[in-house]
DNA sequence: AGTAAAACCAACCAAAAGGTATGTACCCTA
DNA sequence: TAGGGTACATACCTTTTGGTTGGTTTTACT
């Protein structure tokens, strides 16, 4: 087992962090969950128009690998996927107010100018 | 019809709080003061050895002119700058914390695989 | 005169992220 | 037989982000 030893950088904890909350849609996609238990891809997909399919895709594979979501699958025709938080995903919608919160804050100064 | 406001998604106060809090650096430079009031340019440098000068300027004047980072000149040759954080920017420190827990787990995750 | 020091800037390039367009599977209904 | 619904995949292109290299400024020291 070769330990090919990443670097500091690549370990830290917050840059694994940012990878998850970090990009255009992630944050987006998981505040759609605050207050829905299950998601199917069309509802986001109406939740959220301005994404394309590909990111949504993409991103909904990306946060079920890292088990931010859980994706169950129903083996139906026409095909039946629903997303649902995964406990771990449950503790990423608390920055979702906090980074809200910044967000204003950085707003009100911009105002000023 | 077609009004030129900007787009929801652009205005959305947890965007604006992930361009203070995202890309590779930010958040990393924010973190080095922790425990230390002022820092000057060459500290940060010496600090973070992998960021590139490029980055460590444009990724300082941009937290400056969004207030998250004093800048204080000294009119001196060789010059002298002294960067703290301001208010806004203390605001951001517990985030760094978090997002560490955070990214701990999902490093847990990995290892289990 | 040559060199060093600190804090930058700008030009150019490479890599990553994101967008657009199109194609796939399967069954059902008209 | 054609078209629609659902959840994707793939190829190609553009935009954004980050890295590399080489300046610039002014003074003091040797």
């Amino acid at each position: 087992m070769e330990k090919k030893e990443k670097k500091l950088i690549d370990t830290c904890p917050v840059r694994k962090s940012l990878d998850v909350i970090g990009g255009k849609w992630k944050l987006l996609i998981i505040g759609q969950f605050f207050g829905a238990d299950m998601l199917r891809y069309g509802e986001l997909k109406k939740l959220i128009p301005e994404i394309s399919e590909k990111m949504l895709n993409q991103e909904l594979k990306y946060l079920s690998k890292v088990n931010i979501l859980h994706k169950k699958v129903y083996p139906e025709i026409p095909p039946k996927v629903e997303y649902s938080l995964t406990d771990l995903g449950r503790q990423v919608i608390p920055f979702i107010g906090m980074l809200a919160d910044l967000g204003n804050k950085l707003e009100e100064l911009e105002e000023k100018v």
